[in-house]
DNA sequence: CTAACTCCCTGATAGC
DNA sequence: TGCTATCAGGGAGTTA
C-alpha cells in the first residue's frame, strides 16, 4: 500500500493528534508482524513517555520520544495507522494500540502483517541499524541527474527496478515508479546504464513532481489506504498508466501495456516512452 | 558483485 | 455455488 506520499500524508495527519501527548499504555494483540513486536522495549522506552515529533525516512514513520527513543512504524502493504476514541470497538487485524492521555488511541491495523514495529534507544542507533544502506530522499539535493548517472554505471537492470531499489533512492514504490517513468517519457524496460543525463534530469523532475502531487492529493487509494484520520487519498484519479492496462494512453491514444518486471506489474505506453 | 526469484500473510477477484 | 489460481501498494533473504 503505502509509498512515500502515503506515509508522508499519514505523518502530517497524525502530528497534531500525537505531538505533546503521553503514551499511557501499549496493548499488543500478540500476533507477530514481519518481525515480532518488541514488547519489552515498548514497555521500557515508549510507555509513559511523551511524543515530541513525527518524522519520516523512506517509508518509515518515526515517532520521537522525549527520552530520545524512537518508535519506528513501517506499514508494509496493508498497514494502517489511525486515531480512534479509546472506546471504539476493535476490528479484525487490529494488532497494536497506543493509549494516549486524552482518551484517544493510535491503532495499528495490518491485514497481511508485512509491516513492522521497531524501537530504538536513540536516533543514532536507529540510523546505524536501519538507514545505513538507504539512498537519498527524492527531495534531497543529493538526488540529482549526476548522482543517478553515477549510480547506474554498469547497471543493466531495467530503469524501473533501479528506481524502486532503496539504495538508489527511497520511497518510490510500484505505483509511482510507473507514473514517474511515464511523466519523464522513459521506457521502464530500458537498462539503467543506457539512460542519458538528459533523461535522468527528466526523471528527477518527474519524481519530485509526481510525489509532491500525490502528497497534495492525500495519497493514492487503490483498495484500502486511508490516512491517520481515516480519509482516502485521491491521486488515483490522476494516475496516467498504473492499473490502466489495455486502456488508451491519454497522450497518444495508443494502448497502455502491462508487463511484469521482477515479479511486479509495470504499466507504460510503448509509443510515448522510449 | 548483480538481478531475479521466493517467501512472509490475508483477502479479493477471475476463471472453470 | 464452490473450488483453484492469480494478484496486490513492501522488503528481506536466497539463488544463479
Amino acid at each position: 500500500m503505502p509509498e512515500l506520499p502515503e506515509v508522508e500524508v499519514i505523518r502530517r495527519g497524525l502530528t497534531p493528534h500525537l505531538v505533546g501527548r503521553k503514551i499511557l499504555a501499549v496493548v499488543n494483540a500478540g500476533r507477530k508482524l514481519r518481525l515480532p513486536v518488541p514488547k519489552a522495549r515498548l514497555q521500557e522506552l515508549v510507555v509513559n513517555g511523551s511524543i515530541t515529533e513525527l518524522s519520516r525516512r523512506a517509508k518509515y514513520l518515526l515517532i520521537h520520544m522525549a527520552n530520545g527513543a524512537v518508535l519506528v512504524i513501517h506499514l508494509g502493504m496493508t498497514g494502517r495507522l489511525r486515531i480512534f476514541p479509546a472506546n471504539t470497538p476493535l476490528v479484525r487485524h487490529d494488532h497494536l494500540r497506543f493509549r494516549l492521555d486524552n482518551d484517544q488511541e493510535l491503532r495499528y491495523n495490518d491485514t497481511r502483517r508485512f509491516g513492522a514495529i521497531l524501537v530504538f534507544g536513540s536516533q543514532q542507533a536507529m540510523a546505524q541499524e536501519l538507514f545505513a544502506a538507504l539512498g537519498p530522499e527524492p527531495f534531497d539535493q543529493e538526488f540529482s541527474a549526476d548522482y543517478l548517472l553515477d549510480m547506474a554505471r554498469a547497471r543493466k537492470q531495467p530503469v524501473k527496478n533501479f528506481l524502486m531499489a532503496s539504495r538508489t533512492v527511497v520511497g518510490i514504490g510500484n505505483i509511482y515508479a510507473s507514473e514517474i517513468l511515464f511523466a519523464a517519457r522513459v521506457s521502464p524496460i530500458k537498462p539503467a546504464v543506457k539512460i542519458t543525463k538528459k533523461s535522468w534530469q527528466n526523471l528527477v523532475a518527474a519524481t519530485r513532481k509526481i510525489l509532491a502531487a500525490a502528497i497534495e492529493s492525500g495519497g493514492t487509494t487503490i483498495a484500502d489506504y486511508v490516512d491517520g484520520n481515516g480519509r482516502p487519498g485521491y491521486f488515483q484519479l490522476q494516475l496516467q498508466v498504473y492499473g490502466r492496462g489495455g486502456e488508451p494512453c491519454r497522450l497518444c491514444q495508443g494502448r497502455i501495456t502491462k508487463i511484469k518486471q521482477a515479479g511486479r506489474a509495470t504499466y507504460y505506453c510503448p509509443r510515448c516512452q522510449r
